[in-house]
DNA sequence: TATTGTATCCAACAGTATGTTATTTATGCA
DNA sequence: TGCATAAATAACATACTGTTGGATACAATA
């Protein structure tokens, strides 16, 4: 069992200064799961179909991942650490820039650009893992701009309610977005959306939003 | 191939005079999933699983279903009707009864009877499919409600948008109370959820909700 | 450029789940 | 009680999985 590791290890995805082969073989399989994906959904798609696409042998596949899970799970961790980075290098140029919270706007090109695949993976043939781990990122982006709104009404909805109902509803809104072909620009779903969230459970959005 | 009539035929669940080893064996099949699922997740139980602990052979399960998602499929739909019957009935019954939105409790309620089922299906190692018809028979529900609040505002967000919003952000809701084992009654939290969505997207849960 | 470590390919393997079929057994129903 | 049919049984080909040992190709160094 070679590819064991990276269930344990949460090894810093330092790819960069890595063999040019694995870095090949890594990028022509998450770019097969992608589209495979996309055409058939995440449950039909066999580490099979991975490989052949990916004109790799599928015995190199579980040189590096343990299975399709696993595989996507590392996607994961890749991007999350792209956006991250994004927003926080756009964090200081936009400071001062339009109203838009711009760490959502990152985030909302970011889900543009692999429109195809977000709108799968979130819907009927996605994977409930992906659904669960972005639920919990949008969680992650909403907590800490809940806390400084100090609910005094005694009979109101606890924090975490609040939290959950918010991050939630963030993730409707993205859906409406990838469903209809995102009829409106970024800016203008982050407007929307941070309007939402104002007058649902009172907080405002801040312009750079934090990186955890 | 058998049980290939249960795709097509969108049959009425009319299971009551049906024979009794049918009706028996069903059960037993359905029974069995559903407590594989929350001990296992939904992704790792298998046909043959569900068979053995059902005590039902192999072979009878495909006399009766497509697959597991057949199976899942076909009690979502007994579900279903059930819950819109109960809604039904319930509305009379309830409609001076009090401020709390009787339809929702109701929801709430049998959700709680089966919390761990839903717990599981919702969640990371759910079901993606059963995830999404959650999801719509949630802004079925709302769509009704958004109709009436004709927004004159201009640049606010479309109509759609705002259903998705608030449909994902119900189950949001569901996902919180699920997760943290109910700390609240239905009627409580069916109050907090009507709060929240009126003050959203502006809109008022009606005592009773429709049937569809 | 030559060397070398290692990533990839190749072929083969057992194990498991699937979906289907033909036949026999049993059991609910009228 | 007899009949219709549901369920059990056994067998089958097919497909995917996860793993292994050895041959081959090649990227990264010196």
């Amino acid at each position: 069992m070679y590819a064991t590791e990276s269930k344990k290890v949460t090894q810093k995805s330092d790819r960069a200064g890595e063999d040019l082969r694995v870095r090949r073989t890594r990028k022509m399989l998450i770019e097969a799961l992608i589209a495979l994906t996309v055409e058939k959904g995440y449950a039909a798609v066999t580490v099979s179909d991975i490989t052949e696409r990916a004109m790799v042998n599928r015995s190199t596949f579980y040189r590096h991942f343990l299975d399709k899970f696993d595989l996507l799970d590392q996607y994961m961790d890749e991007v999350n650490d792209l956006i991250s980075r994004e927003e926080f290098v756009e964090e200081k140029v936009a400071r001062h820039k339009e109203f838009a919270p711009q760490g959502l706007v990152n985030l909302l090109k970011h889900i543009q650009q692999f429109a195809d695949f977000y709108r799968v993976m979130l819907g009927p043939h996605g994977d409930p893992t992906f659904i669960h781990r972005f639920r919990q990122n949008s969680e992650n982006r909403f907590r800490y701009l809940l806390e400084y709104v100090g609910s005094n009404d005694p009979n109101a909805s606890p924090l975490e309610l609040r939290l959950s109902y918010v991050s939630c509803a963030g993730i409707g809104v993205i859906l409406w977005w990838l469903e209809n072909n995102q009829p409106c620009t970024a800016e203008q779903l982050a407007m929307w959306m941070s309007q939402l969230s104002t007058t649902s459970v009172g907080l405002t959005i801040m312009p750079s939003l934090p990186k955890r």
